[in-house]
DNA sequence: ACCTGAACACCGTTCAAGT
DNA sequence: ACCTGAACACCGTTCAAGT
C-alpha cells in the first residue's frame, strides 16, 4: 500500500539507532499535526514520539522549532502557488481565470486554515527573517502580478502599476480568507466562494454611483 | 501626575495583602504588554510581578490566561469602533468621509499590530465562543454598515445588501493591514495610506477596461 | 554524522491555606 | 471575597554521552 517514497518517512524501526530520512518526515509529521489539531497542538515531544525518535533528535535538522514551523510555511506557499497558477491557467485565463485564482486562493486557506494561518504568523516570531520563506512568498505573489500583466496586454485591466494592482487584489482575498477561517463569514454570508465572486465582480464594475 | 484613576490601577503596596482592584489592573498590564512586547511575552507570572501580586491573583478575575486575551481583544474592538466613528465623521461623511474610515482602520492597525493580531487570533483557541467579545466585534462591524446605508440613501452607492458590501470593504481592509502588519508591504508600497487611497478609489471605478 | 536521556529554566493551572 | 505559595504536569532547549 505504502509507496516507496512513503516508507522512509515512517516511523522509525525500533531496532534501529538512526531513523534515515528524519528531516522530511519531521516536516511531514508537523504539517500532519498542524492540519488536524491545529498550532497549538505541535509540540517537539509529540513530533518525535510519532516519528518514533528523541524529542531532541529535530536539533540535528533544524535550528529551533521556530525554524520547522518556517518550512512549513514554506511548503504552504509553494503549494499555494500551484492552486493559483491552476485556477488561472484551467478557465482559459481572462476574466474566468481571474475569479478562478481568487476562488482558489480562499478556498486553499478554507481547507488549510491551520497551515494558512501559520504561513501568515511565522515571521512574527523569528528574529532573523528567513530569505527562503520569503521567496517562495514572492513567488506566489508573482503568480497574481504575472496574470495582472497579462490582463493589461489583453486590454482587458487599466495599466496602473501591476505591483499596487496586485497588492490591492491580495489584500482583498487575503482579508476574505481570514474572515472565513476565524469564521466571522458563517452567519452572514456561509458561501464563501459567493463573497469572493461578489468581491471580484464589484472589482469589475466599482461601488460608487456618483463621480 | 497620576490620575485619580490611575492611581488604583498601579502595583498593589507592599504592606497590603489585597491589591483593591486587581481586575482592570491585570487588563492594562497585558495590554501595555503585548503592545511593547508582543504576545509571545504576556505570562501570567510577568503580569503578576508587574502588579506585585502573585502569578495565581488572577484567577480570582478571569477565567484562565485565555479570557484575559479574550477581555484585550474585546478592548480593542471598542477601541477601533470610536477610531472609524471618527474617522467617519470627521470629514462630513461621505466620499471623504468613507475613505477616512478606511485610513483609520489600518492606521489602528498598524499603529497596534499586536493588539489587533490578538483580536483576530483569541477566538481560535478558545472551546467556547465568547459572547461579549462577539458583540463588541459586531459593534465595530456596524459602524462601517451603518456608514453604507447612508452612502446608499444619498445616492452615493450601489444599493446591493448593506452586509455583503461591508463585508466586501471589510475584508479589503482587514487584509491591507495584515500584509502591512506583517512587514509584506514596506518593501514594494512603504505608504500604507497611500496603497488605502489606491484601494478605495480601485473601489470607485473598478479595474476592468472590457465589459 | 546522527541520535539519546537527563537536566534546566520556563510555563499555565490546581488547591489547601492564609488574611 | 480575595490572595498566596507550594506543587503538578507540561514545554523548548542544552549538552555530555552513546552508536
Amino acid at each position: 500500500m505504502a509507496s516507496k517514497g512513503s516508507i522512509r518517512l515512517a516511523k522509525k524501526r525500533p531496532d534501529r539507532y538512526h531513523h534515515g530520512d528524519l528531516r522530511p518526515a519531521l516536516l511531514e509529521a508537523a504539517l500532519r499535526t498542524i492540519q488536524k489539531q491545529g498550532v497549538h497542538a505541535l509540540t517537539l515531544r509529540a513530533v518525535g514520539k510519532d516519528l518514533g525518535v528523541s524529542q531532541t533528535a529535530l536539533y540535528r535538522h533544524f535550528a529551533d522549532k521556530a525554524a520547522l514551523l518556517a518550512a512549513v510555511a514554506r511548503e504552504g506557499f509553494r503549494m499555494l502557488r500551484l492552486a493559483l497558477l491552476g485556477g488561472w491557467e484551467q478557465p482559459g485565463k481572462r476574466l474566468e481565470g481571474f475569479v478562478g485564482m481568487g476562488v482558489a486562493y480562499v478556498r486553499f486557506a478554507v481547507e488549510n486554515p491551520s497551515h494558512y494561518r501559520v504561513m501568515f504568523s511565522v515571521n512574527l516570531d523569528r528574529a532573523e527573517r528567513d530569505p527562503e520563506l520569503e521567496a517562495e512568498g514572492a513567488g506566489a505573489f508573482q503568480v497574481l502580478v504575472d496574470a495582472l500583466v497579462e490582463l493589461q496586454r489583453a486590454e482587458l485591466v487599466r495599466r496602473d502599476d501591476p505591483q499596487e494592482l496586485a497588492l490591492f487584489i491580495w489584500a482583498i482575498v487575503h482579508g476574505v480568507a481570514m474572515l472565513a477561517i476565524d469564521g466571522r463569514l458563517q452567519k452572514a454570508h456561509p458561501d464563501v466562494d459567493g463573497l469572493v465572486r461578489y468581491s471580484l465582480e464589484r472589482l469589475r464594475t466599482g461601488i460608487w454611483l456618483a463621480p
